[in-house]
DNA sequence: CATGAATGAGAATTCATTCAT
DNA sequence: CATGAATGAATTCTCATTCAT
């Protein structure tokens, strides 16, 4: 059996994403874990904690994900392009981590120290668009704002992309990331 | 005094972000209300009704500000710029509100009624569309999908210069609804 | 039917010296007093808050009970047979209390400010002390060393007597009575 | 390393003595004692024969102290000094003993067959009570009774010098048994 | 209509005890 | 013998909702 810090957090994951945090007690996600309630307590301080630890889990596959194929050596439009696309089709297989993401992120929840450790995953982005600025690619505009708009619409088109019967093709994904990039290029 | 639903719906939305949901009972609403808990049960079966009322009249509120002072017969680029400007000015100016729908647009608390319901909103926005497509002002791309990036996009944006002490200044926003635009247009 | 608070207080004395206040459970304590649950708490803050509203409760009635037929105009032995006289006999009367307070006096669970709620009631005595030290009838040792001599062995006394299947019979009560002033006096 | 019966001992008393019976778990007993949890059960059967264990133990510690330098062949008012005088010492050296005694000496969880053991560590005082009685020194009180007043006021007064913050000196002790001696002396 | 005390189901959390290693 | 991860019964406490006044 996978080890049961992984399975607590999965077993949370497909449990929220059905029911949301409040709805789905602690008792429910060991009884679906096949753990007994005290075990998850020996993983996790609370709930919150165990919210936590989830949040912080999935930001990193995310993460990990997105710079799958990325390199520092692409050309700044091409990186922009893999990093947000990656960034999309993640969701698109994991669909329960993008609701999950979508209601904790401006929860209350989630606390500041979580909220810093993920700001440490941006640093490959961070790098592109030093990188683009040099070659002045980029509107004039703060890195805060460049990102803020990017990851508003890519969350959003993904959000719709999975609730679309159709789903996401090849072509239709391009061309949203086309549109990204003309908001921020200059 | 103001009608007695209002001031529910009102100090709803004071406690709810302030400490978020969990964190406030009905008891706390209708002392804070200054009304007996009977009361509030007489304006909403229950919680989650009370819940969808405010997510409902939050949306209205947003629909009916962004609307001020737009006019079906502004050049195109001129009405997306007012419509999706004023939005954020609306947020500048109710942060409470920016903050409860960030937390509730996911939540399975939010019923899909209640959803639909806000979709009839976007009716002068859907019109705008079609203008601007009749005129080929657009990119290539659906109805909803161009929805969601302005939409994100823009959200994501009045989140952040809620967050930023300095604020949002004219030129800032001025530049932002640049991007927004750069984005969607052919 | 008597008032709520008064019901919960007298019903958790009577639980508690049957079972220890680990062994209590506050169910159990809303069940036998033929309440629901939730009413404890809207009277009681806490499990703990409940138990120092009963030590002051009964350390009040203790005081009052010492204090019936005790005059400051009493020759300074008759009021110090007076005084401890009456509270044995309110042991005598009352074993549950003497259960109670015996296992709670030292028990963590009683706050620094409860304790010194309890304090004040020691007036009458502090009194007593004074006036019998004017009149120099009292051994070379400090009030607190008189009241804990004093205190203990008269609740020792108590203690013994609740014991014993015969009981406190006047003769003998007197006669430890004596004992007790004997210890004390010069 | 001593016993592993006696290093558990030695932790339980320490830890309740700090944080009280309710706040300390046995695995925290065990973590203290560095030893695993399953080791405890091993030398005692479940939680409340470990405190009855602790009680019976601390008891006989007293016993020994206090007949330290006790002969029969003393004086009948010296041998009462002497028995009580080391009594008090003894809380005096451990604190913490006098402080689970006291929290337990009434509960529920120190069964009948505990109390029973410890009586019969009273047979030295018992030989003195009755060698006092042929010559006549005390007052006309059975054994029971002048046992109950001694050990209250004994404790009680213990009691005091532990909180006091310059403790307690030999010219103040002096005078306290003096005092005793008075309560029970013809 | 309005009130707010009373309710009790339900949730989080703890911890004594067991038992496979 | 020793270990300590796992268990789940038991307990405290909260809060949406009702209903007698």
């Amino acid at each position: 059996m996978a080890d049961k810090k992984t399975v607590i957090l999965k077993t949370t994951l497909e449990l929220i994403s059905e029911q949301g945090f409040v709805g789905t007690p602690m008792s429910q996600i060991a009884q679906r874990a096949d753990l007994g309630m005290g075990t998850i307590y020996r993983y996790f301080k609370n709930k919150d904690d165990l919210l936590n630890a989830l949040y912080l889990d999935i930001k990193k596959k995310i993460a990990a994900y997105s710079l799958r194929n990325y390199l520092e050596t692409m050309p700044v439009r091409d990186g922009f392009k893999q990093l947000l696309g990656d960034l999309i089709r993640y969701f698109k297989e994991n669909p329960a981590e993008l609701s999950f993401l979508e209601q904790y992120v401006n929860s209350p929840i989630i606390t500041a120290a979580t909220r810093e450790e993920t700001m440490r995953m941006a640093e490959p982005f961070e790098e592109l668009y030093r990188r683009a600025k040099k070659q002045n690619l980029l509107k004039e505009l703060p890195f805060e704002v460049i990102g803020a708009l990017l990851g508003g619409a890519a969350i959003s088109l993904a959000k719709l992309y999975l609730a679309s019967a159709d789903g996401l093709d090849d072509e239709s994904l391009a061309r949203g990331l086309d549109a990204l990039w003309d908001m921020v290029a200059r």
